[in-house]
RNA sequence: CGGGCUGUGGCGCAGCUUGGCAGCGCGCCUGCUUUGGGAGCAGGAGGUCGUCGGUUCAAAUCCGACCAGCCCGACCA
């Protein structure tokens, strides 16, 4: 393509309001615009990435057996209703109604319309499938943010596997994992995989793809020494030891005026040090009242209470608290009371601890876990903390790093078929729900992460996989018929080569083109200019740095070709 | 959803305190000169100052409400 006839409307300065490289870069380089919170249209460039990332994926894709489809946009809420997901998602679920009334959901995901489709199948003969498409999801989310990093309206891949059992699952489950490895490899991307929560997706493994990004939003723990990774939302770890010193008799109530957080209280003396503390946090677990108790040095992981319970998990409003134990928020404790308390692991065997007495103002010590506490349930509910011992291994030490998530894939088990009815003949004739698997790779949100991890000061550096051209030729003077016609030449001959290439034939001084050659960030730029072409030569240079020669223009092709290869 | 900040031409910003011609740089158009790292000169185009309402002789500026965007947090399939 010509740059003067393609719309890429670089900018000089960056956009006052993008932070993220990523965000800052695609729109300075005209790739993308934004059109309201969380949404944005793709220009011609940023829509050359995406249609390359978009094609690795369907190629990773089909070389596992993979079908493509187009599933729609805008669902019936019949199909959501029936999996329950029409009330349990509310919040970023879009609800639309048509001219009849009819309840209408803008796509947050597709496995009601996969399984709705997958209802079709008649025999476990008709299996294993493998069914994906490429469409647009809309999630109201709270916070869009950073660009193509976090939006409400994206396109994913999103692929569903249906088997007959569980073994079936498992082994779509591990294909998955090997084309999605392939997928990041080829994007150039180094990623990792980690342990993670189901979340509302119900089903039980599922693996996140992350990239180490500071712009991440997501944290994971990960152990150098044996390779254990999770997300923090289900991470896992060995606390710090704490000795606990000798207390007889009961719990003794001691004055605490004004104390109301764990810090203030260790100001009390060493026996009230943090570790020595019990953390009493007030929440409804499902419909009911329930303590969460953890050491107070401790922070809570809220997501490993929910993926533990059938229900709903939220904070008590300090009225409730106040209302059900009589104190308010700061002197909470569990000594005693008559709702359910589940306690973290970390506080199993402690004794002589302080904690709240339900009293304003008023705290307990000597406090001993297992006689005081009617614990009903031990849960590691913890948020592991930076160098902690690995759980998985003898020697190791976690390490925490910010991530982007770019894949996730969740065996989904029976969920959404036993819902939607797609149920197959068995092997002994009876009908058995299919067990599904999905998995799913945001296209934005991989192009973003590429950026992330490959640009300097002068803007983007592509991978060859993913860039929007190969290389551009970078006319100096296109008014110089000479230099013209060198360039034309070259564009013919490496496009009728296969290699993408675009003609920056604009009419501007060098500077600005080669400036913006490199803010868009094209592998290769072949600079022609008078002062080469009079010795028959073009100059090639690599953006990443690694290469810079001049050739006889003769051997351009050739050279760009190899290079490419 | 809580906290903070910001809305003035395509981009970056000043003007607002103390009401009185809507400005600057970049970009854009025309012409001439220039051309191996974001050119110079001359001439020009382009703005409901986020929206609605109020105060006032007069509002970008003061007051109120709303909307939008960004950042932090909560949340997140």
């Amino acid at each position: 393509m010509r740059w003067s006839r393609t719309f890429i409307p670089t900018l000089r300065d960056d956009p006052a309001d993008a932070v993220a490289a990523s965000h800052r870069l695609l729109i300075r380089g005209g790739f993308i615009r934004q059109l309201m919170a969380g949404s944005y249209s793709m220009l011609p460039l940023g829509m050359r990435v995406a249609t390359k990332v978009s094609d690795i994926i369907r190629e990773e894709m089909n070389a596992i057996g993979g079908q493509e489809f187009l599933a729609p946009v805008v669902h019936p809420a019949e199909l959501w209703k029936k999996t329950g997901r029409w009330d349990d998602v509310e919040g970023i679920m879009v609800k639309l109604e048509d001219r009849r009334g009819a309840d209408l959901v803008l796509a947050l995901t597709h496995e009601e319309v996969f399984a709705h489709l997958a209802s079709e199948l008649n025999s476990y003969r008709e299996l294993p499938q493998l069914w994906y498409h490429l469409q647009t999801k809309f999630r109201d989310e709270a916070r869009p943010k950073s660009g193509l990093l976090r939006v409400r309206e994206f396109i994913m891949k999103d692929s569903y596997s249906l088997d007959i059992g569980p073994d079936g699952l498992d082994v779509q489950f591990e294909a998955h994992r090997g084309a999605y490895d392939r997928i990041f490899a080829r994007l150039g991307l180094d990623s990792i995989q980690v342990e993670a929560s189901s979340g509302n997706m119900g089903g039980s493994d599922s693996v996140e793809f992350v990239v180490r990004s500071d712009t991440g939003e997501d944290r994971v723990a990960l152990c150098g020494n044996c390779g254990y990774a999770a997300n923090l939302e289900r991470a896992v770890s060995e606390p710090d030891q704490v000795r606990d010193e000798p207390w007889e008799g009961p719990p003794l109530p001691f004055p605490t005026p004004g104390v109301r957080t764990i810090a203030a209280l260790t100001a009390m003396g060493r026996f009230a040090a943090a570790r020595r503390q019990i953390k009493t946090l007030a929440y409804y677990v499902g419909d009911e009242f329930t303590l969460l108790v953890l050491r107070g040095d401790h922070d809570l992981e809220v997501q490993k209470v929910v993926d533990s319970v059938a229900g709903v998990v939220r904070p008590a409003t300090e009225g409730e608290i106040v209302k059900r134990l009589g104190a308010h928020p700061g002197s909470l404790g569990a000594v005693g009371v008559e709702y359910p308390v589940i306690a973290d692991p970390a506080l199993r065997g402690r004794s002589n601890m302080v904690t709240g007495a339900n009293e304003d103002d008023v705290h307990l010590r000597g406090v001993d876990v297992a006689r005081d506490l009617p614990v009903a349930r031990w849960l590691d509910m913890r948020s592991v903390r930076e160098g902690e011992a690995c759980l998985s291994c003898p020697s190791g030490s976690l390490s925490l790093s910010r991530v982007i998530e770019v894949g996730h894939i969740f065996k989904l088990g029976r969920r959404y078929s036993e819902a939607l009815g797609a149920t197959v003949l068995d092997e002994s004739g009876r009908p058995a729900p299919i067990v599904m698997g999905s998995y799913g790779i945001g296209v934005g949100r991989s192009m973003a992460a590429v950026v992330e991890v490959s640009h300097d000061g002068r803007g983007i550096i592509w991978p060859l996989a993913v860039a929007p051209f190969t290389v551009v030729i970078t006319l100096l003077r296109p008014d110089n018929p000479v230099v013209a016609e060198a360039g034309e030449t070259l564009y013919r001959d490496l496009d009728s080569a296969g290699i993408e290439v675009l003609l920056d034939d604009r009419n501007e001084r060098p500077g600005v083109k080669f400036a913006d050659a490199e803010l868009v960030g094209i592998p290769y730029r072949l600079t022609i200019g008078p002062r080469g072409i009079e010795a028959g030569e073009a100059e090639l240079a690599a953006r990443d740095g690694s290469l810079t020669e001049s050739l006889p223009l003769d051997q351009v092709v050739e050279r760009l070709a190899a290079l490419v290869s």
